[in-house]
DNA sequence: AGCACGCCGACT
DNA sequence: GTCGGCGTGCTC
């Protein structure tokens, strides 16, 4: 028998299985997916087993260390999913398997040296070695020296240490090891040790802290581990994050006709288990969330899993709690806020079937189920469910496979679903259900769009226009709360020279130099470049050189000076750095600590609280104004979700959208609340446009420190693909990218627009192969993005 | 990737 | 003569 590994090392060359003989005391242990350690080359590294062969191998082969753990971390869906991802992503399989994968269970390598003769070693050395090992790094560079003497005569020799990041956390236990009670209990002095073993006798197993909690100390229970009546045991103790808290218990509510409509369609497709993907469309707040409940309750009546997907940022307490209290230990969360143990002790919790419901971000898509009756995507359309670096995946696509695997429907959820996905129900593709009304029955926002040009013509230089300050003024003074949204990240905020018109850039990359007000520097965000603020123009001189473009900081500053009463509660990627930030901040608006919330796309999404009564969009321009062709999309999806916030509870909502745009559709549509109008004229200019969903995009980017030597290479990449594509496709470029150099790289891109073209895989995974060669020799990097959420 | 091998230059 | 620089090639 051998066996077909994935080794652990993150290079193209590997990327293939290797063939290992299976030793005589594995072969009835191992399966396919454990973890193990082979010999590879002159290394000792991790691996994964893929497949298991019960023939001889023709070649004479290496043999399998040792295993890793008992039971597989991998099941076979997941090793099919790796398989399918490695060739249609264009990535490396070990790459893909590294992001299934809890990290804790990531190989850790450590030097270690073996004292093979403790008689031959000097006295002063033996010390060091604790059971005749010692690692390398405990070691000072003069006790490696000492050793180098001994390693030559193999009294010492070097050897490596897999392990994994994160270990099981454990607690120590005992269980019963008597057959006859009576007959143990008679052969018992102590009243003590009697009725400690009576009481272990029917729990059948108890941990050492209960005990001790119980009064039975560590003698009494030694006393019967001694005479072979209990059997000292480890067992695995579970990281609960939420162990600390009680929920509510919660139970369905009852469903309005058009939820009852969605709710009977699905119910059917989970029944039948058929692989249907459903396209929920459903207006915020006309209770989704009800719909996913109660679906997920109808699996885990079927005795089968769930899986739901939320943004990142809409993993809040709040929607934790929801799930919890109709859920209660039955859910395993997965946030990026969990520690690597708590993140592998949840995983662990799915695999062993302990849980049945996971609620988590864009990485849960690969939890480890082996029943999955139904996976939900909310907020199906947002950019976060895209990885964006390498290995490059979508969950939706992802969560596609797993339910073609499954047999198990998908739904998919938004207020503002992506074109893709609304252009695919429209098709046929998906089952639309849609959800038109409001469950609370409360009004509909009334937005209000005003145009900033008008306000500067009036002479209102500020941030805020006249409707604005008044409506923000009326709300401090009722003691209603306000939502202000700046479309800007941070506080990206430059340099501009009023005189000459000079702006800092970096000099390693084309694109302008950060302002930080906390540090008075600036600084790129591409390369980490950083210098100290000039008091004059670096080009004329001129000390007329200001700040330019406003961040959520300056703007809380602004707020104070104009509005008396004011009290800001700023969230920006600043704030919220810190773990449990983003929880406390919301916490404290929600108990009235402040009454203006401002932040950037992070308050969008989530906050569900009955005062707030105005919500601000200072500046929707910012993204509708980014030269990439989902910027209209992602405009009106923002602008929507931004007014739901508004006007939730008995009190009417109102939204106020400054723009410098108001004519812009995307800004009209969205204060009509109305989808289908935007989808259409979007969809109109997709079709002129040759952009999804009527073309699929494939974005290439190729970069390197000699420009001559990227347009060399690029002439030789358009060839290629024209070469293996069809005529009906399209080969754009090479242009520059919108940031032409970054760290000294020049940057250039080519897009491919297709239909259909089944050539198309082999043809990148050539151009990845032979440039992945080029990059070793010449530093030329190349990097593949299939259906890219952004193309800048 | 990471390690050994190998082939050149500048040191005791 | 040999220590060490990093180019090249291989890993079941």
């Amino acid at each position: 028998m051998y066996a077909k590994v994935v080794v652990d090392v993150n290079a193209k060359r590997v990327d293939k299985l290797f063939d290992y003989a299976v030793p005589e005391q594995l072969t009835d242990i191992l399966t396919v997916g454990m973890r193990v350690v082979v010999p590879f080359g002159p290394r000792k590294i991790q691996g994964y087993i893929i497949e298991l062969v019960d023939e001889m191998h023709d070649k004479p082969l290496k043999s399998i260390l040792h295993i890793q753990d008992m039971t597989p971390e991998l099941n076979r869906e997941l090793i099919q999913l790796s398989e399918w991802m490695q060739q249609t992503h264009i990535a490396k399989r070990i790459a893909v398997l590294d992001i299934m994968l809890p990290r804790a269970v990531k190989g850790k390598y450590h030097k270690v040296y073996r004292l093979e003769e403790p008689e031959s070693i000097s006295d002063e050395l033996y010390p060091m070695f604790s059971q005749n090992i010692v690692r390398i790094n405990t070691l000072s560079a003069d006790d490696i020296k000492a050793l180098q003497p001994y390693i030559k005569d193999g009294i010492v020799t070097e050897d490596v240490e897999v392990k994994q990041q994160q270990k099981v956390k454990t607690v120590k236990a005992v269980e019963c090891n008597v057959s006859n009670l009576d007959d143990a209990l008679d052969s018992l002095r102590s009243d003590k040790q009697k009725s400690c073993l009576m009481m272990i006798y029917d729990e059948g197993m108890l941990t050492l802290k209960a005990l001790k909690e119980q009064g039975y100390s560590s003698a009494v229970v030694n006393g019967l581990v001694a005479k072979n009546m209990l059997k000292k045991i480890d067992i695995e103790d579970n990281r609960d994050p939420y162990r600390h808290r009680d929920f509510v218990q919660d139970s369905k509510k009852i469903l309005r006709d058009e939820q009852q409509t969605a709710y009977t369609a699905i119910r059917q497709a989970i029944d039948e288990e058929t692989h249907e993907v459903f396209l929920l469309h459903g207006i915020t707040g006309s209770g989704k969330t009800e719909v996913y409940l109660q679906t997920i309750a109808d699996v885990l009546d079927k005795g089968q899993s769930a899986l739901m997907l939320v943004p990142e940022i809409a993993l809040t307490p709040q929607m934790v709690e929801r799930f919890k209290a109709r859920f209660g230990d039955l859910v395993a969360v997965m946030h990026s806020g969990l520690s690597m143990g708590e993140r592998y002790d949840e995983w662990r919790k799915i695999r062993k079937g302990e849980a049945k419901v996971c609620v988590g971000a864009r990485s849960s898509v690969f939890a480890p189920f082996d029943n999955l009756g139904l996976i939900i995507i909310d907020e199906e359309h947002e950019a976060s469910y895209k990885q964006e670096d390498y290995p490059r995946y979508h969950a939706r696509d992802i969560a596609l496979w797993r339910g073609d695997y499954h047999h198990c429907p998908v739904i998919l959820g938004s207020a503002t679903p992506s074109l893709e996905s609304y252009a695919r129900a429209e098709k046929g593709v998906y089952r639309l259900l849609t959800l038109t009304k409001r469950a609370n029955q409360f009004p509909v926002p009334s937005v209000n769009v005003v145009n900033m040009r008008d306000e500067l013509a009036a002479g209102n230089r500020s941030m805020f226009s006249e409707v604005l300050a008044s409506a923000i003024n009326d709300r401090i003074q009722k003691g209603e709360q306000i939502v202000l949204f700046l479309n800007r990240r941070g506080h990206a905020q430059f340099l501009l020279c009023r005189d000459c018109g000079h702006v800092p850039n970096c000099p390693n990359c084309d694109i302008s130099l950060t302002y930080h007000k906390a540090t008075d520097e600036l600084k790129c965000h591409y390369c980490g470049h950083k210098e100290h603020k000039p008091l004059t123009c670096p080009n004329c001189d001129s000390e007329h050189i200001r700040e330019m473009g406003i961040g959520t900081q300056k703007v809380e500053e602004l707020i104070y000076q104009h509005f008396e009463g004011a009290k800001v509660i700023r969230m920006d990627n600043d704030t919220t750095s810190r773990k449990g930030a983003h929880e406390q901040l919301l916490e404290k608006f929600k108990n009235q600590e402040a009454n203006i919330l401002l932040g950037t796309q992070m308050i969008a999404k989530g906050l569900d609280f009955p005062n707030i009564t105005l919500v601000g969009v200072l500046n929707a321009d910012t993204m509708l104004n980014l030269p990439d062709f989902r910027s209209s999309e992602r405009t009106f999806q923002l602008l929507t979700q931004v007014s739901g916030r508004a006007g939730r509870a008995d009190k009417e909502g109102h939204v106020i959208i400054q723009t410098y745009n108001p004519e812009h559709y995307a800004i009209q549509y969205a204060k009509n609340n109305d989808f289908l109008g935007f989808y259409r004229e979007e969809m109109s200019y997709r079709k002129i446009g040759k952009y999804p969903p009527y073309y699929y995009l494939i974005n290439l980017t190729f970069s390197h420190t000699d420009m001559k030597e990227v347009l060399l290479e690029s002439k030789h990449i358009h060839q290629t693909l024209l070469n293996h594509l069809s005529p009906s496709s399209y080969v754009l470029g090479p242009a520059p990218c919108a940031i032409a150099r970054i760290n000294n790289q020049y940057r250039f891109q080519i897009i491919i627009k297709f239909k259909s073209e089944p050539e198309l895989l082999k043809a990148l995974t050539y151009l990845d192969d032979y440039y992945y060669d080029q990059f070793v020799k010449n530093k030329f990097s190349l990097s593949i993005d299939i259906n890219p959420q952004m193309l800048m």
